[in-house]
RNA sequence: GGCGCCUUGGCCGAGUGGUUAGGCAUGGGUCUGCAAAACCCAGUACACCGGUUCGACUCCGGUAGGCGCCU
């Protein structure tokens, strides 16, 4: 049985054609994406009117990272299979999106404490200095990270502590074994239409009342450092209107770019035209599950 | 019509007679528990025309556009 993987741009159209999909086999869609883990958000999340698993499963307090969506992706992904379906796992999530398609071998998470231990170092004694004991704790860890790079030095840090490694034991970021036969492909729309549409799409957000959803969130719950990246949570909650489409679009471009990096790195991804009616992209995907299925597994 | 002020790279915004401010956006790159994140690299602008000067984006004069006040 095989899994499908759909990956592209926000605004490619990846949840409508998704659904598509559902229509023409037995499939249920896995979402691989950081922030619609995410409830109480669903209109500035983008979140999809058809039923996708992995959504809205974290309150916004709660600090989200892959190492705990990954064994919930897999585990969905397997169950799916064994009721005999297809697992679509429909994503802009680059990392997230690799995480539950193939076994990443992460890292553990920081022991308690050590994150903000390393933190306040790198914070008073500088990125130089933090850098400097990692060259002492993990050369080769030290070597492929940037002193600047504060995130990483610390995660480095902290791994490098435990007697584990930010370096991995198997490369495979982008590419490398899946869990399973996978057919990997990326939705693609060319940039204008896909500026078109984040325009279009973040006014209609805002006609669906954004406003009011991302106030009275913010009213009842504090967002976690993860959650509060959510693209437009703190643009929409403090910019005048106009403002605040304005600044929404410009932040939605810039991650699509993010991601159509991701598109051109990700191996074994088939491009398929998407700048089309859903259920034409949805078919030419279903008569390529159909001959992938027909060949011999390698 | 008169007087005064302003004009910096796609946008915002410092500044100096001779050293690339910076931020955002843009393009390229990195990436293994914050990934809608974080980090790295790139682009030499001073409205236009003349003058002063060894040298002007910076000083002087004029032109154009903008803002304000006055008749």
């Amino acid at each position: 049985m095989l899994v499908i993987g759909v990956f592209g741009p926000t605004a490619s159209g990846k949840s409508d054609v998704a659904a598509a999909v559902r229509e023409l086999m037995p499939a249920e869609v896995v979402s691989a994406d950081a922030m619609q883990v995410y409830d109480g958000l669903p209109i500035l999340t983008n979140r999809s009117a058809h039923p996708e698993r992995l959504v809205g499963i974290w309150p916004l307090t709660h600090a989200a990272a892959v190492g705990e969506y990954a064994p919930l992706a897999q585990a969905a992904v397997d169950e799916i299979l064994g009721a005999g379906k297809t697992p679509l796992v429909v994503g802009g999530t680059g990392l997230y999106f690799r995480a539950a398609l193939a076994e990443l071998e992460l890292p553990p998470a920081p022991s308690p404490g050590a994150r903000e231990r390393w933190e306040r170092l790198y914070e008073e004694a500088g990125a130089a200095a933090a850098h400097a004991r990692l060259e002492e704790l993990d050369p080769p860890a030290a070597a492929r990270v940037h002193p600047n790079d504060r995130r990483r030095v610390v995660r480095a840090l902290e791994l490098a502590e435990t007697g584990s490694s930010l370096v991995p034991r198997r490369e495979g970021l982008f590419g490398g074994a899946w869990r399973h036969p996978t057919l990997l492909l990326g939705l693609d729309v060319p940039k204008p239409e896909l500026d078109r549409r984040i325009a279009e799409r973040t006014r209609r957000m805002f006609e669906a009342g954004v406003e009011q959803e991302v106030r009275h969130t913010l009213l009842t719950a504090e967002p976690s450092t993860t959650a509060s990246k959510i693209l437009g949570l703190h643009e929409v909650a403090t910019l005048p209107r106009e403002e605040a489409i304005e600044a929404l679009i410009v932040r939605t471009r810039r991650y699509a770019a993010y991601q159509r990096k991701w598109l051109r790195r990700l191996e074994g991804l088939v491009i398929v035209a998407a700048d089309r009616p859903p259920e034409e992209t949805a078919a030419e995907i279903v008569a390529l599950a159909r001959t992938r299925e027909r060949l011999p597994s390698p």
